[in-house]
DNA sequence: AACAAAAACGAATAAGCGTTAGTTTTGTAA
DNA sequence: TTACAAAACTAACGCTTATTCGTTTTTGTT
């Protein structure tokens, strides 16, 4: 066959990997083998293993590299000096472009983790629990404030986590509605409803 | 081996099914043998063979079983007359509470369909479809009404979704939290959101 | 006790899996 | 042109998969 042509300033394993995080997304991780993963580059299977140790290799990379992202964000958004409810802002519309930039990797780092063998699987846990806990804290701090609702903490962050992470729906039914709305109306509706 | 034994009222199909969630939902549909669903049950892989058709079968059934229970609810919710907020509430109760009683069921239909063959496949997202319509369409009323904001209604209704499917993170971090609490908690954060 | 139906079993099938080995082709630089 | 390394190829390995077959065991009913 041919060669693996990598688009401009792109590693031939980053290549293989935006190959392999649009299958496992399609398919999911068990039932996308190499030679499909072959197929869409171009090449066979067993010239894979020239740039990647093994199949697993790929969802680590898939995985830890949003998990990274998102850890990086958080960090740098807890040394800002602003309310808590534009830090929540921030973060909402953060998840959204994300989604919607590298929608592959997001949605297998959120659904396809499972397939990740120890030690990475723990490693993942850890710090998604570490990210999700830095919002929980951010929300606690906002009820001390009294600028956030006296509710159950951890419930409103995971409700937000959940809504965000769901946006994944926009890719399938992408119509005609543009970011800066979807962005409006989510940040209006998760920080203060859509009662009038 | 032994038998299937099923529990009371149970089909030894239903029993099957029953395990098969609960597989499917742990390791994905994909990455779940017969061989390893037939250990739970404590019989032969081939034994499964005089009691259903195929594995394809058994996600068949948890799918449709579970879309059938959310499309007959909000059916049900159509004929009552109530306000459009009310409805919108009652339908946030009613996915906690089955997110809750029938986990397993619920995560793999929201997971796991894309393994459907056709025209199974077509048929459930059509059915999925559907429901979503159906409460775009309340919260399109709700809008017209004067009593929901006046924001896109596609993005309420899905950011509404994604929350309340969310909620299969309360099986992982489930701790001292009551049912009553977390639907408290979740419906005041979605109708009237966060903020004091 | 006898019979039929239901449900279990072990063995086998064909297909597909990730991965490896050995070899050949390709690209680059001396 | 030669030499070397990178990356492709073909072929095969050992293993697992869902499912089928023919047979035996278990069950329930007369």
């Amino acid at each position: 066959m041919s060669k693996i042509i990598p688009v401009q300033n792109e590693s031939k394993k980053e290549t293989i990997s935006k190959n392999a995080a649009k299958l496992f997304r399609k398919k999911g991780f068990s039932a996308t083998s190499m030679r499909e993963l072959a197929v869409d580059i171009g090449v066979e299977a067993s010239s894979l293993y020239n740039h990647i140790g093994s199949k697993s290799e790929l969802l680590q990379i898939i995985c830890f590299k949003v998990a990274n992202d998102f850890i990086n964000q958080i960090n740098e958004l807890e040394q800002v000096d602003i309310s808590v409810t534009s830090k929540l802002e921030k973060i909402i519309r953060f998840h959204i472009h994300k989604m919607l930039e590298d929608y592959d990797m997001v949605y297998v780092a959120n659904h396809e983790w499972k397939h990740l063998q120890e030690p990475f699987l723990k490693n993942f846990l850890n710090q998604r629990k570490l990210y999700e806990n830095k919002l929980i804290e951010m929300v606690k701090l906002g009820i001390s404030e009294k600028s956030i609702k006296k509710l159950n903490p951890e419930v409103l962050t995971f409700t937000i986590l959940s809504a965000v992470r769901g946006l994944e729906f926009w890719q399938q039914h992408k119509k005609n509605i543009d970011i800066a709305e979807l962005e409006k109306t989510m940040v209006s509706q998760l920080l203060t409803g859509i009662i009038k």
